[in-house]
RNA sequence: GACCCCAUCGUCCAGAGGCCUAGGACUUCGGACUUUCGAUCCGACAACAGGGGUUCGAAUCCCCUUGGGGUCGCCA
């Protein structure tokens, strides 16, 4: 094998907006890159457009990729700091003979424009293959612009070059950027880096995926409740391929598996269904602990405060009810019943289970029964309940759903024997008497 | 319009000339299990854009057509 160079690659979005999920896509193959190959993962911010980039915009991008599990190795290193070395390379170029100055646009200052030459251009990239231009179908460059910050492909390429960068990975978007780079390039001296563009990311009408599509941001399907894992996991996926069927990988794995072979060249279309399966596959394999922990901030949105003394009970809830989440949102929902003091009641349930003499008689029996347990586990509680239902020549299923409704105030939940475990004697008989009262009388 | 890229189930991928009567996953629809929902397990539907070549043989190679996407900023 040849002596390769040491593996530099970077992430380099502009601070301009939130971090969309195709950079956070393209910052992970870069940091995959980089892992696998034991190379430097550099972070850099492209914010020459001083009236665009946003200090907000720059967090969103640092707290994306931290959230994401993306740790870079240099940088953040902030374009706009190296405006003097952007300008002297401009100089350098004058006076080659490679560029001149035009009057301003945007400024006072003359911008500084490259001469195109008229020659053929070719790299080799390392997912769509060889790729030619003629360069002769370019207008010339600017290099800085009037108001004294360098254009976006200069910068890049200096930029680039000063940092050591040995691969470029980015969107496919930027193919009609490579020639104009790789003409500086060559007229600076300079070696370019590899480059390889990966497909862009769709949305669901097959346009590049954007606002109308709904959510778009990083932070957005954080707040939406995905675990970063699992849409890691999906964004590796959505271009990428380990060439067999898993599609489950752990972060170690995806270091282990990735390579740029993988990477498709068909864009593909985002699928927020799947990304959502995914995300359920992830609540489940997530240990209580952990998902107790990723699910406090959706809980104190939902109005659960001070509920640190229930970790308890908050632990045994979220083992019942992971299986039927598919994202941290559902959470509260699905175990408000556990922890709440006054209970909700859906009005279908209770017409359907709890509106007839019959049923509250039962769980009023039951009621009785469970107070006399001699031990609290969901093996007891299911042989009583089986136990009365025989005793009142009724199938299980006549206690089991009125007792459901009564306790919880809803007909669908986790398994009624390991929930009332959980919610506890007191609390369980108190749900059935009070039940009895409230809908005993009408 | 010019330039560039792409083209397998609705979607994401597998397939790098014979292993393909095209495989997996999501979704959808059946069924099983079950106290509900879910999970799980089984099963079903569903694709090589079209046309020419090359070859004994093409989803795989070449060409054309068609379709889709991207870029054409003193934005990045």
């Amino acid at each position: 094998m040849m002596v390769e160079k040491k593996v530099r690659v970077r992430f380099a979005p502009s601070p301009t907006g939130h971090l969309h999920l195709g950079g956070a896509r393209t910052a992970l193959f870069n940091w995959l890159f980089a892992r696998c190959t034991g190379g430097t993962f550099i972070l850099r911010i492209e914010d020459t457009d001083r009236a665009r980039s946003t200090p907000e915009a720059i967090s969103a991008i640092i707290d994306g990729l931290k959230w994401l599990g993306l740790d870079w190795d240099e940088g953040p290193v902030y374009q706009s700091g190296r405006r003097e070395r952007h300008a002297k390379a401009a100089e350098e170029l004058i006076s080659m003979g490679r560029a001149y100055r035009a009057e301003g646009k945007l400024g006072p200052q003359q911008a500084v424009i490259f001469r195109v030459p008229d020659e053929k251009v070719a790299f080799d990239d390392m997912v769509y293959g060889r790729i030619e231009f003629d360069a002769g179908l370019l207008d010339d460059l600017v290099l800085m612009k009037s108001d004294g910050s360098p254009a976006y492909n200069f910068a890049c390429v200096i930029d680039d070059a000063d940092m050591g960068i040995s691969h470029v990975i980015r969107g496919e978007d930027h193919i009609s950027n490579t020639p104009k780079q790789l003409v500086l390039y060559r007229a600076l001296g300079l070696e370019p880096p590899r480059l390889a563009h990966v497909p862009l990311i769709l949305g669901p009408d097959g346009s590049r995926l954007s606002k109308r599509h709904g959510a778009t941001s990083l932070s957005q399907y954080r707040s939406e409740g995905l675990l970063p894992d699992a849409l890691r996991n999906y964004l590796a996926l959505l271009g990428w391929s380990s060439g067999d069927d898993q599609e489950l990988f752990s972060k170690e794995e995806l270091v282990e598996r990735f390579s740029i072979e993988g990477i498709s060249k068909k864009s593909a279309i985002f699928d927020p269904e799947k990304l959502g399966w995914m995300n359920s596959c992830y609540i489940r394999s997530t240990s209580d602990e952990e998902l107790l922990e990723e699910a406090l901030p959706f809980l104190e949105r939902a109005g659960f405060h001070g509920i640190a003394s229930k970790k308890g009970t908050l632990l045994a809830a979220i083992g019942l009810i992971k299986e039927r989440v598919r994202s941290l949102v559902e959470v509260p929902g699905a175990i408000d019943f556990f922890i709440s003091e006054e209970l909700s009641f859906d009005g279908e349930a209770v017409r359907k289970h709890l509106s007839s003499p019959g049923s509250l008689d039962i769980i009023q029996r039951l009621a009785g029964m469970l107070q006399g347990l001699e031990s609290w586990d969901a093996g007891s509680i299911e042989s009583s309940v089986r136990t009365l239902a025989s005793e009142m020549g009724v199938k299980a299923a006549a206690v089991i759903h009125p007792t459901r409704v009564a306790v919880t105030g809803r007909k669908i939940g986790p398994g009624l024997f390991d929930l009332m475990e959980v919610l506890g004697r007191e609390k369980t008989v108190l749900r059935l008497k009070e039940a009895t009262d409230k809908f005993g009388e009408v």
